[in-house]
DNA sequence: GTTTTTGCAAACCATTTGCAGGGTC
DNA sequence: GACCCTGCAAATGGTTTGCAAAAAC
């Protein structure tokens, strides 16, 4: 995901490309895996950029209602983002670097329809969210090299 | 979900059986859907329990590690309790009354592996949310009789 | 020129923590 | 009696808000 994409979708959405909200979604678009509101603060301020704390927020919000980014709901329950492609899908996130990969939704759609008939309800909405290690922190870590799931 | 079993499960795991604790069991016990700390808390106070704010937090962290409750993060972004029977599942949660009912992991696991496979990931943990309506809600409701899944 | 955005700082609010007193085993 | 728990109240830390100035269209 480039600066581009998220400043078109902001601009297709029919917002104003200011400073504060072009400098974000370069800072946004470089993540590699997933990252707070106040991380992204954080960075801001070091970097000298002209982005308040509010704005932070108010920015990930639009871009979330865009669909630009997802937000994730770790275990620790700290609240994350992830840059993303398409409108719905779900992430496997690693917990050691913090990297996320999407997943089709593939067999879901089957099983969330299954679970409405089990169940009797109305399924409107779902989430689904992996945690473990991705390849690279899995090659780097010590101890038997067989892999379990 | 009954009091005894909750208390049970404290006592089983070395807890101090105290009257505080006796006091959430109950109230959680009683509870049809998804609950918040801060509404123990206030349920706990309106009915002149003796029960402080930190205390509600330090118990519910317990009953969560014994897998008597399990913490939702519902789409508003705040977090949820619901009493649970088995160690883990997940929920299908009602977005109008609160209800959750539990769901088995059914196809789920199969997915899961699938995604290990498909990603290179190795999947540790993984969590499934699901949101709508309940029968019983969904009755109550005006418009179409059609149902959509 | 009108409307949206921003930054700041204060307000909010859920959750955590330190600690002295009280309860349980 | 030793150790676990509790309440309180203060600290914390993420997130939101009010508002006047600044920027975008």
């Amino acid at each position: 995901m480039d600066t581009t994409s998220i400043v078109n979708a902001l601009d297709g959405a029919g917002y104003r490309l200011t400073g504060p909200r072009r400098a974000l979604a370069t800072l946004i678009a470089r993540r590699t895996g997933h990252f707070t509101a106040t991380e992204l603060v954080d960075e801001a301020h070091a970097k000298r950029l002209r982005v308040g704390r509010a704005t932070v927020f108010r920015t990930l919000e639009v871009l979330e209602a865009l669909g630009a980014v997802e937000r994730l709901d770790l275990p620790s329950g700290d609240h994350a983002y992830v840059v993303c492609r398409r409108a719905h899908h779900h992430h496997v996130v690693c917990s050691r670097c913090g990297r996320t990969s999407e997943i089709d939704d593939g067999g879901l759609r089957f099983l969330v329809s299954e679970i409405a008939r089990r169940t009797g309800y109305r399924v409107d909405d779902h989430r689904l969210e992996l945690f473990g290690l991705c390849p690279a922190c899995m090659a780097t870590l010590p101890g038997p090299t067989s892999v379990s799931a």
